[in-house]
DNA sequence: CCAGTTCCCGTTGACGCCCATATCAGCCCA
DNA sequence: TGGGCTGATATGGGCGTCAACGGGAACTGG
């Protein structure tokens, strides 16, 4: 009864976002979505990183991790630089262990960063994920498209002969 | 869901941080995670030595120490640089024991260089982990995050959006 | 004999494992 | 084309295990 998923467009990718609740444990489902792709890279851990600039949780498999360690060897051991990111990838990181049923638990180590409380927004972002609270990303997505348009707008000004 | 995940992917590194307290006899539970790949290693003994430019401690298993006696090595005896390193990892170098149950004693070494009172954190570097009072991690970590981000910053700045 | 330390035990709370249920979406068939 | 069926997902909760922690007792060295 071992039946193939139909999945024909299988993007390796997370993509789209979904809200789910906490529950009385603090417990929250993985989407199924992100799970299927971490399963078929063969993750049965996720790797979360505290976002630098954004309230916002990056996570991913070990890959991602991977990333960080390659940019941080290619620092020279000696100098703070490389100090600070394995400060921040290792210090500020942390492994989610996902249940049999998909969910993590909710730590301080999240809440704190994000501000969640009893909702979580998990986001897509490609070759990763991210974490919000609700609200928080809401915020967030309205500030980016008002950048964009101001950038947009910006750019038709200039065409005028605006000045630097 | 069928189970049969291969669940046992363990990264002998340290991540993640956690703080425990200390008991009324002066002793802390070293974080089980931890203590897990310490023992995977076969080090029963905990070799810790006071940071340099921070009120922390480093801290792993005999594999750090010989990590600094390799880096001695490749110093010219005769210089000074190679007396000071040995002065630095030796004599401001010592051994925990940990107990049965996973704990150490918070020592007078350990307390005075970092500060310690009655709570101490542990944070995963990756190949070792370090000691600190809590409070002052913070502060830390927050310095550290705003270094990161002046980097990035300089680079968006330069290089108008990378790949990240 | 005392202080510090090590061993060992019990308690507690958090977490992982398991099962149950509701809700929903897609599918098949009338 | 619509309604019921089916399976998957999200969520709730019971329960056992283990880590963190507190404290008694034995041990050791001075």
């Amino acid at each position: 009864m071992r039946r193939r998923k139909r999945l024909s467009c299988v993007m390796d990718l997370f993509l789209s976002s979904s809200v789910n609740r906490i529950d009385a444990k603090g417990r929250v489902s993985v989407p199924a979505k992100f799970r299927t792709i971490l399963q078929q890279r063969g993750f049965s851990e996720l790797y979360a990183l505290r976002a630098l600039d954004i309230p916002a949780l990056d996570v991913g498999g070990q890959d991602l991790l991977d990333v960080y360690q390659k940019r941080i060897a290619q620092e020279d051991p000696f100098l703070q630089t490389a100090d600070d990111m394995a400060f921040f990838c290792y210090g500020d990181g942390a492994f989610l262990k996902v249940d049999q049923d998909g969910r993590i638990t909710v730590s301080e180590f999240l809440r704190g960063h994000t501000g969640i409380t009893d909702e979580v927004a998990f986001v897509g972002r490609g070759h990763f994920f991210q974490i919000w609270e609700p609200g928080r990303l809401a915020a967030y997505g309205a500030e980016v498209r008002a950048r964009l348009l101001r950038l947009r707008q910006a750019a038709s000004t200039r065409a005028d002969g605006g000045t630097e």
